[in-house]
DNA sequence: CTGACTTGCGCC
DNA sequence: AAAGGGCGCAAGTCAG
């Protein structure tokens, strides 16, 4: 166990029986040659500390990496929410600073930020009521899981951080020009965005059209006498007029230049990597988020500017119909994962007769995951529900728990949040008039939305679990391939995006990688479900630019 | 002026 | 034709 007091660092062996060792200090500046020096010891070590973000930083920087920790501010927060978890063995003096505790954004130089509320926390106290609600919970193994894997989840985000996506921003620079014309003045608009303007305005008649003002712009379009109520691109997409191609051209472009233009480049890509931070837990269903850059939604335009080092591989990966699957693995339910024996789902659920076409498939599947209960996904369901009863009934089940306000939890036992205040709130916050949201419509629509959140949140939430599970494995398999190096002189992952990874490989050992990756999966698969026969095959790639996969 | 909200769009 | 779940981000808009 670690912690922080002044200026030093305290140190501690805990005990399985929960016995705590003196504390010992150490000047802080000696901590990476302690950690070094236990992690090359053959006894396996358990680093337990408050928050990976302020911890790990600085010891990437100084070359050590970790195998395992304990982050106690993430296991805190799965605790606090697991409907398997007795809260009344939770609670202490500092569980209030616990759950208030925020991950450090910025990897701080300065080891010990001052006034950091996380220094008046006892690690060593919170860790052990974390252990007796885990002992006494009646899904104690699943629970165990899923702290481990959150915490090791924890130190990927921390090594992806730190090593970053090998980007290059000439690759970048070129696409931007190419696109958009040479880079403007500050404040200007490129030259292809003036001239499709120009046209844009000539073809509505709007000399003076701002159409990045969506109200000027809906204007603009119905006294053109195009009969619209919104802006959206797939709404101007229906539309038969002059004027929607190039302004369809220029709302790409526009995006491409405000979303991942120069300034883009400016912020986020420094010394040939995009370094973004990624949030771990970020997202009530255990998803990751991220801030900066928006590294959860790098367009596939400019992926081509991520290239791998010379010498070097991108190994990319990504499990085809990854939510689906989870369904069939969670549910039980053998004959989706009949289908899912199939590299494609989708055409498992043809051959098996429960559809006639893989596009019914997926419109059927994706509606009964999201809640989708009108048109094409709602007529559906009664052939879905015939076949697959046992998966399609349990997120149905998890609608209708929603629906009553109940918490519902993934297969380790994550827990929903519980549906703040009253109904009518809730109407107002999804986006209701106000002086309408007590009337019995509005509750009964925010009651059935509600419902396809927690519908959403069981199988979103178990497939961020399974991920989180590859992950955990492939980065100690991708340690354990080798060089004495730091970790980025090794094959490392070098990106995540929910159901899919990137490595950064020396070229010769990029077949390793590939078979590390497999492998890592097939384990994640047996730890979630066990000798349930559900498949997770990966569609996997060996290439220079992160563009060229897939 | 700042900050909160809306709109739209990128990703899964 | 989407829809239906989860996000982050940037520009415009508007209230304080």
């Amino acid at each position: 166990m670690l912690r922080r007091r002044e200026s030093a660092v305290e140190v501690a062996e805990l005990a399985d029986d929960g016995t705590t060792s003196a504390l010992t200090g150490i000047p802080a500046d000696a901590l990476p040659a302690l950690v070094a020096a236990r992690e090359a010891a053959p006894a396996a070590v358990r680093w337990v500390w408050d928050d990976t973000t302020r911890w790990y930083p600085a010891l990437l920087a100084a070359g050590v990496r970790v195998e395992r920790c304990t982050d106690l501010r993430l296991t805190h927060a799965v605790l606090r929410r697991s409907p398997f978890a007795d809260q009344a063995l939770l609670a202490g003096a500092d569980t209030a600073g616990w759950d208030a505790l925020q991950p450090v954004a910025a990897a701080d130089p300065a080891l010990f930020p001052p006034a950091d509320p996380a220094d008046l926390l006892d690690p060593a106290a919170e860790h052990r009521r974390q252990q007796a609600a885990l002992a006494a919970s009646p899904r104690g193994d699943g629970l165990a899981l899923l702290l481990a894997a959150e915490s090791s989840g924890a130190l990927v985000a921390a090594e992806m951080t730190h090593t970053g996506l090998p980007w290059r921003a000439d690759v970048h620079e070129r696409l931007l020009t190419g696109l958009l014309g040479p880079r403007p003045a500050a404040g200007g608009r490129p030259a292809v965005l003036e001239r499709l303007l120009g046209e844009i305005r000539a073809a509505l008649g709007a000399p003076g059209l701002n159409p990045d003002s969506p109200a000027e712009l809906l204007r603009a379009l119905q006294q053109a006498g195009l009969p619209v109520a919104d802006t959206r691109s797939w709404t101007l997409e229906q539309l038969d007029h002059p004027g929607v191609p190039p302004l369809l051209e220029y709302k790409k472009l526009m995006r491409l230049l405000t979303a991942n233009g120069w300034s883009w480049l400016e912020a986020w890509v420094r010394d040939g990597r995009f370094r973004s931070s990624f949030l771990p837990g970020g997202v009530v269903t255990g998803r990751w988020a991220s801030n900066g850059g928006g590294a959860l939604s790098v367009p596939t335009l400019i992926r081509p500017a991520a290239v791998a080092d010379d010498g070097w591989r991108f190994v990319v990966a990504d499990v085809a119909q990854l939510e689906p699957r989870v369904l069939a693995g969670m549910s039980g339910d053998t004959a989706m994962a009949e289908a899912a024996r199939a590299s494609d789902l989708y055409e498992g659920m043809v051959a098996g007769g429960a559809v006639a076409t893989r596009a019914e498939a997926k419109l059927g599947i994706l509606g009964a995951m999201y809640g989708g209960t009108r048109g094409e996904s709602g007529r559906m369901m009664p052939r879905l529900t015939r076949r697959y009863p046992r998966a399609i009934g349990l997120v149905e089940e998890a609608a209708r728990a929603g629906e009553r306000g109940e918490v519902v939890h993934t297969l380790l036992g994550r827990g929903s949040p519980t549906p703040t205040g009253s109904w009518a709130e809730r109407a107002v916050d999804l986006g209701e008039p106000a002086e309408q949201a007590g009337t019995r419509e509005d509750r009964d629509r925010a009651r059935r939305a509600w419902g396809r959140f927690t519908r959403n949140f069981v199988v979103q939430g178990t497939g961020a679990e399974w991920a989180l599970c590859w992950m955990a494995d492939l980065r100690n398999r991708l340690w354990r391939l080798g060089g004495d190096g730091p970790l980025g002189r090794r094959p490392h992952l070098a990106f995540f995006l929910h159901d899919e990874v990137v490595v950064h490989a020396p070229e010769a050992l990029a077949d390793d990688v590939v078979a590390a990756v497999r492998a890592s999966a097939s384990t994640a698969g047996r730890l979630l479900f066990g000798a349930f026969p559900v498949d997770f095959p990966l569609d996997v790639a060996v290439v220079r630019s992160w563009a060229d996969a897939g």
